[in-house]
DNA sequence: GGAACAATTAGACCGGGTGTCTAGTTTATG
DNA sequence: CATAAACTAGACACCCGGTCTAATTGTTCC
């Protein structure tokens, strides 16, 4: 339940060789933590500090691990970008299935993912558009080339989708996936706000619709 | 261009008759005020007397006006909705175009006026959605109920785009319309990644797309 | 053994801010 | 002229922000 072992004797110096986490664990720590609660509240709501108490890590170590909260942030961005696009190619890339059915599948377990945080967490990448005026300018630019990367990947599964006959190969493909993860990122915010699924499936839904495929789901 | 007039001098007891602006007057500033902000930062980001300063009003006064922030962020809501809520039936209503015309105009005036302010301001019912584990939940409900006003608003546009035959009767119009919403908050949201009408427009244009019709925008 | 270096963090810096409320001053009312 | 109504100064009681220097401890290599 809790994300560490609350606060083991601390001791001040180097840490002898072979006792303490290494560097790189502690960093990894430290960026699962932050995305767990920036995806819940957003960049300027979460203070560095209650990240590093969350992973028992004092506050003076901050500037050991990382350069300052906007280079902070900006491997949040990244790690969840990365992440994000392992999960996507996890599913659009299943050809055990047809490519809408990659989709749906993708759909449902980001569903489930929302559910199992009762709704509190949404995508990051979305909290922080939606923040943009709060921001340090430097995110902007990586938000976009965020998205641009799911959005090629998934058109991708629609250009499969088109080869294999599933879609009409008349629409723009590249088009269509900026316009799914467009809405997708309102539904997002729409399943955060009445606390349900129902908004990504309903979209869903929708977008498979304007496919031109009728029975969905 | 600011708010209002900075600073005038500030006496302390009951105001003379008929020297002070009214009482509603002033909680209208205030209203007005807090809408600027919270459609920029959110709720959770802004404090009461950035507000109470930006309209001249000195901070041991908020609790004349308003019982809490939080029933202060209601009223917000409850403005923004009516504000949007009137906003759509001029549009909407609006007899001279056809309803997917009246449509396209609602959308092109929104794209104006989030390029008027540097696409730093959103809308705030989406702005607070996304901060929802943030906010009281008293929240919820009132946002909630605001999106269901706007979607049946539109609903009973596209209704009557059914009747006069600019698109197919079947489709259920209710739907569409919280399809629309939905599609439209995450468009919203990429427009100020983006800093451009962009996502506005292409979101509309697949949007009237689904509805049927070709040619667009 | 002991210097030099690497790794870690205590603790404070400095400057905010938060929402709330009481006690007070001033005008209006009857 | 007492009472009521309208308004606000100023503080309460917090907790926070991101940053950085100086100190401490371990390791390495002569």
């Amino acid at each position: 339940m809790s994300i560490h072992t609350p606060d083991r004797p601390r001791r001040r110096g180097r840490p002898p060789k072979h006792s303490a986490r290494p560097y790189d664990e502690v960093r990894g720590e430290l960026i699962q933590a932050g995305l767990a609660m920036l995806t819940e509240k957003g960049y300027s709501s979460v203070g560095i500090d209650e990240i590093l108490r969350s992973v028992g890590v004092p506050k003076g170590s901050f500037y050991h691990y990382f350069k300052s909260k906007e280079e902070f942030g900006q491997e949040l961005i990244s790690a969840y970008g990365q992440y994000f696009a392992r999960k996507l190619d996890r599913f659009l890339l299943d050809t055990a299935f047809t490519p809408l059915e990659r989709i749906q599948r993708f759909v449902a377990d980001a569903a489930e993912g929302m559910a199992r945080y009762q709704f509190r967490r949404g995508c990051l990448i979305g909290n922080l558009g939606q923040e943009m005026s709060l921001l340090p300018e430097s995110f902007r630019a990586q938000l976009q080339e965020v998205f641009n990367d799911w959005q090629s990947r998934t058109a991708a599964c629609l250009k499969e989708a088109q080869t294999l006959g599933e879609i009409s190969p008349q629409q723009d493909a590249e088009q269509l996936a900026e316009w799914f993860w467009t809405g997708w990122e309102g539904a997002v915010l729409r399943a955060k706000m009445e606390g349900s699924t129902q908004p990504l499936e309903r979209f869903t839904q929708g977008f498979l619709h304007l496919l031109g495929q009728e029975k969905v789901l």
